[in-house]
DNA sequence: CCTAGTGTGCTAGGCAACTAATACAGTATA
DNA sequence: TATACTGTATTAGTTGCCTAGCACACTAGG
């Protein structure tokens, strides 16, 4: 099962995205309470990274008590997950379109052309990705 | 004068937040076509980082063709620049929001729940920079 | 002419972030 | 027990950003 995706042509430390995209798979109900993560090595190789810069994220993931560890058995996504991955999900979101919409504000850019990029962009984002799978 | 504020906690390299405040102030009004932008020693002098870093940040901008050099006298805002700056401008925070939007899709977010956070912020942000200056 | 200001180019070094290779410790399963 | 899988820790190497110092070419102004 291809649970990731680091597409993204961003410049973000590839550590910091795997462990986005888990956080989503959780937020979204790929991946549920109990069940185990795709070990360290395996999703390494499935992403074509090394074994350690995955190892990096699941730590991440850890501190933040997102997943527990279960030695010789693999990586738990830990109990009260999904809603503290929802949660964060929602600020990782927020925070960049207040960002965005900040930075122009700084800029001096005309509010009425924000608002016009705002809509725009979220017309857009539904007309394309409408009828998907 | 103070065009320039790198205030911003941001973790992008110094000189591309120089070159984009550069381009903000141009297509602001701040700085006019035929106006001298400050010097690549003053500017460092101002912001406290070195020479170079300034300097990096006007050879891109000269790269993109929106500062010209005249030696002896310093960095000049090229002719065409405001309507680029602006375009500049317009597609970097377009990119951004749309950056965001999509993200939320991928990551499977309810897109009422990303609508709902558009609209949020961006009324936060009318009203809290509302009387400003 | 001469001084002080401009931009430009170069080399060097430090520093932090990221990635990589390797060895180590624990557990399931046959 | 032996094998093969798990996660973990340590060490190294690469890269990019930033700083620093210096030399060079040019120009305004005294």
């Amino acid at each position: 099962m291809i649970l990731l995706d680091l597409n993204s042509g961003e410049e973000r430390p590839i550590y910091a995205r795997i462990a986005d995209q888990l956080k989503f798979a959780v937020a979204g109900g790929a991946l549920r309470p109990g069940d185990l993560a795709p070990s360290v090595r395996e999703l390494a190789k499935q992403l074509l990274v090394n074994p350690n810069t995955v190892a990096r994220a699941y730590r991440d993931l850890q501190s933040e008590g997102l997943f527990e560890p279960v030695r010789g058995m693999g990586i738990q996504v830990a109990e009260g997950a999904v809603e503290r991955c929802r949660q964060s999900r929602r600020e990782m979101i927020r925070a960049r379109i207040r960002r965005a919409i900040e930075e122009a504000r700084e800029s001096r850019m005309e509010p009425s052309e924000i608002e016009a990029i705002l809509r725009d962009e979220w017309a857009k984002a539904n007309q394309s990705t409408n009828g998907k799978a």
